[in-house]
DNA sequence: CGCAGTCTAGACCAATTGGTCTAGATCACC
DNA sequence: GGTGATCTAGACCAATTGGTCTAGACTGCG
């Protein structure tokens, strides 16, 4: 049930985000997208006139900002880049509670699974080094050399990603609890 | 093409493994997958009388066994934990490149973005456990502490998953390779 | 007002989906 | 060789898929 109050488009951008999410691009069809936005079919090939693959990547980047703002958000009080860290997979563990401990991430479900397009690919890594680039400017904000920076952003994101994979399977937020131990003992070097 | 010399079921598997990982489960048709498999229909619900999911379930079995083996071997000549998780990495870095740099991980393609059922549930958490027992189980044998033997091999499978990600979004197997450099700095406490 | 552009609404369509069912080929064993 | 079980083969089916198209409601502006 996404929001009335909000436009058509944007209805539909966040219902398709969270279905996708759940479903994966596939997984999900044009009527249960429409049903959930609460919108009819004519509206969603007025906004995006190439149909679902249009759908799909606007509402990759719509869960992609949403995610960078995340970043920004957890950052913001962070004295060191381990705190930023911290807070980060503290409020990812409390979403993840919140969204049925099944959910995975956006992008992954929505790209990687969906039409083995060009655009598509080229998507997926432009938004991941979105977050990655999020990530190692708060690094360099708080300190940390460029190349320190970077890495140590790259090592944030691929152990939000397969601790994110391992408490799907589990079904537990524990695993993201537990990540800002595990980056603490990573040296950047 | 999967090869004509295996038996029809065992064709079936392999190719639900291949196109699933590419695709995703609702992202493979049966049709797909019957060319694939060079099979009939009838063939396919006499050996999974529950059709695709239970093909499907089949198929992540037979994958996740095969990552298992590939742990296995690499920890086979390994004289520290550190050493079979560095060429357990470069194997799969040869795999990443083999496979079109764009496949996910099996288990992944199927459990988690199959439908939403108890059993695919049940399944995912039973395989990912797998791969995590057998690598505390080497860790064991080359001689680390139980707690620490667990807390190794976890975190291993979490840079794995995340890595795999990264490489998928870059197309490059470059990540996986620098992986036991950032597990190397990893101290278990 | 009138008129043009924007947007909503949903009937409709061909193609594909997962699944059922019957007919026959092939096999092991008496 | 005969017989029953196992397996292959694919025609067939209802439901759903993504997508098109026309009709009309609503908007802002002269």
């Amino acid at each position: 049930m996404t929001d009335r109050t909000l436009s058509t488009k944007d209805r539909l951008i966040r219902a398709a985000a969270n279905l996708f999410r759940v479903r994966g691009y596939h997984g999900v069809g044009l009527n249960d997208l429409l049903t959930e936005a609460k919108a009819p079919k004519g509206s969603l090939y007025h906004h995006f006139p190439k149909g679902k693959p249009d759908l799909a990547r606007a509402a990759a980047v719509w869960a992609s900002d949403n995610m960078l703002n995340l970043i920004a958000l957890s950052f913001e009080n962070a004295e060191t880049f381990e705190d930023g860290v911290t807070t980060l997979c503290h409020k990812l563990a409390k979403l993840f509670d919140l969204s049925g401990k099944w959910d995975g991430c956006p992008i992954a479900a929505i790209l990687f699974e969906g039409p083995e397009n060009a655009e598509f690919r080229a998507d997926a890594q432009r938004l991941y080094d979105g977050w990655i680039a999020e990530g190692a400017e708060q690094a360099e904000r708080l300190g940390e050399s460029p190349e320190v920076a970077r890495q140590k952003s790259e090592c944030m994101f691929i152990l939000i990603q397969g601790g994110w994979t391992l408490a799907r399977a589990r079904r537990s937020s524990d695993v993201l609890r537990d990540l800002p131990r595990v980056f603490a003992d990573v040296k950047a070097d």
